[in-house]
DNA sequence: CATGAATGAGAATTCATTCAT
DNA sequence: GATGAATGAATTCTCATTCAT
């Protein structure tokens, strides 16, 4: 018996988003997969678009707060601060199912509402700010930082989602490699 | 008055898919957008999941064929061989509209046939040939090919798809600095 | 190559009717079945409806003049005016492929107009006519006509369906015992 | 307000389909005549195939059961085990609205699975059995049963439909003369 | 005349959402 | 609060009919 129901659906939309897609999924199905009834899902969501937005802004939230711990200080160089960037995300792909593959998948979708789409945003700056001050610092390519971006969590985005279906194993001592080669991408050389 | 009514139908099916995804589109949103009946969508196709089955196929082969052309002799400098890979794949994604982002948001999809998955493949392995020589020769770094690919293909696709909607304007030099940076994420430093 | 469309259309039409009912025929199949465009059957026949009204009023004249051929006078007997009825229907059955379990099996149906009722009526007459002079004559039960009618026109329709379909085998004599029996069943005991 | 939708379709379903056919019947329609949402009528039946076959099915199997009580010993005259099929088929045909028309007129129906067709199968079998009996005791004409049924249901089905549509009027004994002529028509004289 | 591709109204079916229990 | 049966609007798909060739 689950104390909270909300999370047992927020976990079952999550699996099956993930999986199938917004569209392709329905909300009986997610309540099957929660264990509550379909009516159930309406008294935590008003709709079915209100839940996947709860469920987007719980997701970055989530991925958000991991980045924000143990933060490398801003002094810190920026070689490290990549670095902590790639292995926290890297640690929120491991411990969270299948959410970074639904980000990636939704992200970009219509029904995403504005606080969604901002609080994405907000994600992807704290990954242009090190990208930017490395940019001034002349340590990485001075290229748009949205395409450097891009590389590297198109990259991250791609590499995760294999490990999790298992095209991918993941070996000890791969993860350092795989960072070595996404900041290879973006450094100066 | 259209010649061909399956292309227009192909290429009403392509931008709302890349747009909407399959789930997210309507069979009449479809037809609207081809300027044809509802009921001649099904002339030409059994169902929608042939459609869209038949639209991921001729589009992988567009881009195998682009793919193809002007390759660089197999004894050619990985080097060029690399660049020969991520231009043509450039050029395509410039050339057709949303067909790169189509395929990349759909090749997960639980509707593609087994046909459609081979197609995939295959053109992954063109990619992937390139790089298990590359790293015979010593020119790539030893990593599993599937993450190299993943690395260069996801990159690629973030980026072709940002410059669709904009998000990054193209510039001239841009790609070839960018072609610079895939290549040293995955090359031997 | 037939020199009539019309009644290539009309054969399709009674195979297929018969086989599958009006409702659960396509104008495209019974089109196919004729070897005619689909368009064509327009030509002929001003819509779906007005096919089978034609198709069930020829079927319906054609056997009313099986019946009325080598008319036994009205004087003859009874027993031999029966066995006109008996043996003429049955040989319409056998030379029409599927004409009378079409009849058979739309007689009741909601699309026929007026005049093929009326038609239907006026074969059903001529049977009625027979039972009701035995009945006068004192050699037919004296019953609601249209019940002796049932009995004998549900039981040969019965009887020539399963001929059709094979599920009764027509050897020499039984025809004649049959009618034997349906005149058994009629006769004044 | 019913405590059964199930039976509340099946009855709708069972009204229409004996009036216009299968084919002819919508399923909005037998939604609006049970007096339930379309998409309820989904919820007791996988689709509309299903619903007839289940439809089928439940007809025979009141039939047969009617057929099964107040069985005379297997000992018992013939005669009297005829007038036993023949009167229990009538009480059926009387009690249950258009049962007997919808069994009748879609017992050949491509539609129907298997299992319809076996439960039919052995429905007829238990009239085969009484006339396989007198057959072998000298009482029943030495004719193949499958003519000997095809008489006796025939008529009876024509008989039954003709009271349920008012074309026949059923007063007081008519049924046992009825009954009488069915049973002149395969007895040996 | 004949055709069959094209159409859109209508059929079967699905699914987000409600509401009586 | 929780449920899941019920709903009907929306979706996929079919087919009678038209019309350009």
């Amino acid at each position: 018996m689950s104390k909270n129901k909300r999370m047992d659906i927020l976990e079952a939309a999550l699996e099956l988003f993930a999986e199938r897609g917004y569209d392709g999924t329905t909300v009986p199905t997610i309540a099957d997969q929660a264990q509550v009834g379909a009516g159930t899902i309406y008294r935590y969501f008003a709709n079915k678009e209100v839940l996947v937005n709860s469920l987007f802004q719980e997701c970055i939230q989530q991925l958000t707060n991991t980045l924000m711990t143990n933060v490398p200080p801003a002094a810190a160089p920026i070689r490290e601060r990549f670095k902590h960037i790639f292995f926290r995300i890297s640690e929120y792909a491991g411990a969270h199912g299948q959410a970074l593959t639904f980000i990636a998948s939704h992200s970009d979708a219509p029904f995403l509402n504005e606080s969604s789409r901002e609080m994405f945003e907000q994600f992807l700056d704290l990954i242009r700010g090190v990208i930017d001050e490395g940019k001034e610092q002349g340590m990485i390519c001075p290229l748009p930082s949205n395409a450097l971006i891009a590389m590297v969590y198109g990259a991250m985005v791609q590499l995760f989602n294999m490990m999790k279906t298992g095209a991918l194993e993941e070996t000890p001592g791969l993860l350092a490699q795989i960072e070595e080669c996404c900041w290879n991408a973006i450094r100066v050389h």
